[in-house]
DNA sequence: TTTAGCACTCATACGCTCCGAGTGCTAACA
DNA sequence: TGTTAGCACTCGGAGCGTATGAGTGCTAAA
């Protein structure tokens, strides 16, 4: 499928005024706009054959054509221009991040709303949060009475003792040896890594004492999603509305619901590979937003933790503007995150 | 302003139906929907006088009545009937609550879940915050080189060390004489307590060392507000939406626009005095908000402490279920916090 | 004091027409 | 063969007048 130079010069045009009207671009307009020496008889041609081969459509017959998912993307892979943010404004972008130094959540709002005020886009980001986290340690100490601590560390260092009251206590013994088996079973391994065998073995062990069994192992579970999972943050949500295609109040229903969530921001976030992923409408795999973009980037905490920022908008999104400010900004986050860590 | 019992009768009847309708109440249909032995001209005669009275207003002139702001003050303070939560939604909430624990953010956060899905309003919250913070004991100490250490500890016991870069140091004398001065004029004190003089006192000592003063006293001042300020939430935003008369996207924007700032959030979580806070309509102060009713309450964390957590909804909100939420939810945040910390 | 009756008001929904931007197609032109 | 002018056609949206119905205030009778 190759476009000849016209062709992509047209659907360059197309894109970028869509991206800054939100108004179907027609034949005319783009002659006029675009000093392209063309009738727009000769445009509206180019523009049905590029409407054949999918990076165009139409919202109705008598409309100017948008752009479609395809055309998005190949604006993005092939035709995008790479902006780069002003001076002044990675300047302002320093300042204000700088200050924020020294408490981690307040870096990480502080890096939202500044994205978010630099796109004016909605901006979501997650706390650093430990990538492949393992179990370093973990021991089960009878207390006496209905009592049991469950004492872990993980591989980071960051220790849980926790409490745990049983209806029936099993005996010394068979705590001491099950804490064992706990530690050589689990050690340097994350709970989610057991496999099945692995953990029905370590049920029949315990088989009489199923309540022991389900509020040891349920407890270890859930601590480790915990202590997995940052805080996450939302910023420029109000922004949606200043787009006209969210005038429309069902879809800003189910942006905002769908933002309410706290766990769908963590899954939109936890996509992406390892630098900037961008997520063109439906393949962000959410039918509240099909009709929405997400860009997301990373940044680090040495090796072992991993936060994320990124950019929600919709699929006309000035993607080079979002693309720089989220490199600009996650370069920084390192830079500062580092420092607050190492030095 | 005395109401006879008729007229209490149709303003509560006016009111109970505006908040489950949102549509304007006319004289029919009080008479169909309440058994009230009259006819609906006399109901008119009522409204009339009712609406006279301030009680009621018209949004146009063939319209039925709306109650006004006062109108709502008036069924708050003396009509409203306390309602009560099921068993069943009662039961439910400990048990959600309960899985929480351990955990003051999830907590919190749980805790406005929960009231959001209750009563179907937004929801805000502020994790606990310090009452009358005070420093307990301040330290300067030369590092060596161009570094100060700045060591502070507050009436709750928690210690704040922050290292100070400076282009010149003061010589070390001068440094421990300063730091004696620090504690003497703030211990037992906020900063915020400081009156002009002691800090133009303090400004004129470091005189010699301007940026040494100005970076001690900010720091100081930033670390108080940081740690008397703890985590906001918001949670079911999404819930403006279900109320017609937020159908219009300019004052869904204003809302959404509100809650995007936290700052604005606090506010509005700060004003309330020590228990249960009603403000009816432009009385929360918010220009953003006029037509919006607010309802916060406090829970404690020892007598140290406090956070809070506010229902935001229409004007016309379910005042009597929105009430005995919040008292239920505060009541159960104050055990389970008093457990967490003091068992 | 209460009620029935009646004229009046006004927001809303509906149907109608008009307008303009844009298209596709055809035929002429270079 | 690629480009352009011309033209008929489509369709969404704005503007407008009318009908509808819920609700009111006033008056006069019960």
């Amino acid at each position: 499928m190759e476009l000849s130079e016209r062709k992509k010069q047209i659907l360059q045009a197309v894109v970028d005024d869509y991206i800054k009207t939100a108004e179907p671009i027609g034949s005319r307009t783009i002659v006029k706009r675009h000093d392209i020496n063309l009738s727009p008889a000769t445009i509206r041609n180019e523009m049905a054959d590029l409407e054949d081969m999918g990076f165009l459509e139409k919202p109705h017959t008598s409309a100017g054509r948008i752009p479609s998912k395809t055309g998005y993307r190949f604006y993005v892979n092939s035709l995008m221009r790479k902006s780069k943010l002003s001076l002044e404004e990675t300047e302002k972008l320093r300042m204000a991040l700088e200050e924020r130094m020294g408490e981690m959540d307040a870096l990480i709002a502080e890096a939202s709303n500044i994205v978010s005020r630099l796109t004016a886009y909605t901006v979501i980001a997650a706390a650093p949060r430990a990538k492949n986290l393992t179990v370093k340690s973990i021991k089960l100490l009878p207390l006496g009475g209905n009592n049991l601590l469950l004492s872990i560390i993980n591989s980071i260092g960051i220790v849980k003792n926790a409490g745990i009251e049983l209806s029936k206590v099993p005996d010394d013994n068979f705590v001491y040896a099950y804490s064992k088996l706990l530690s050589e079973t689990l050690c340097g391994k994350s709970p989610h890594d057991l496999s099945e065998e692995q953990l029905s073995e370590l049920q029949r062990k315990a088989s009489d004492y199923p309540e022991f069994y389900k509020k040891v192992i349920s407890y270890l579970f859930e601590w480790f999603e915990q202590s997995a999972r940052g805080g996450v943050y939302a910023d420029g949500v109000v922004n949606i509305f200043n787009h006209p295609e969210y005038n429309d109040i069902e879809r800003a229903k189910k942006f905002i619901g769908f933002l309410d969530d706290k766990e769908n921001i963590m899954g939109l976030l936890d996509g992406g590979g390892d630098k900037l992923d961008i997520k063109i409408g439906d393949e962000n795999g959410r039918e509240e937003l099909a009709d929405c973009s997400v860009v997301t980037a990373n940044y680090n905490v040495g090796d072992k933790m991993q936060g994320s920022i990124g950019v929600l908008g919709p699929m006309r999104m000035d993607y080079s503007r979002v693309i720089s400010s989220l490199e600009v900004i996650t370069d920084r986050l390192n830079f500062l995150i580092y420092k607050m860590f190492f030095e």
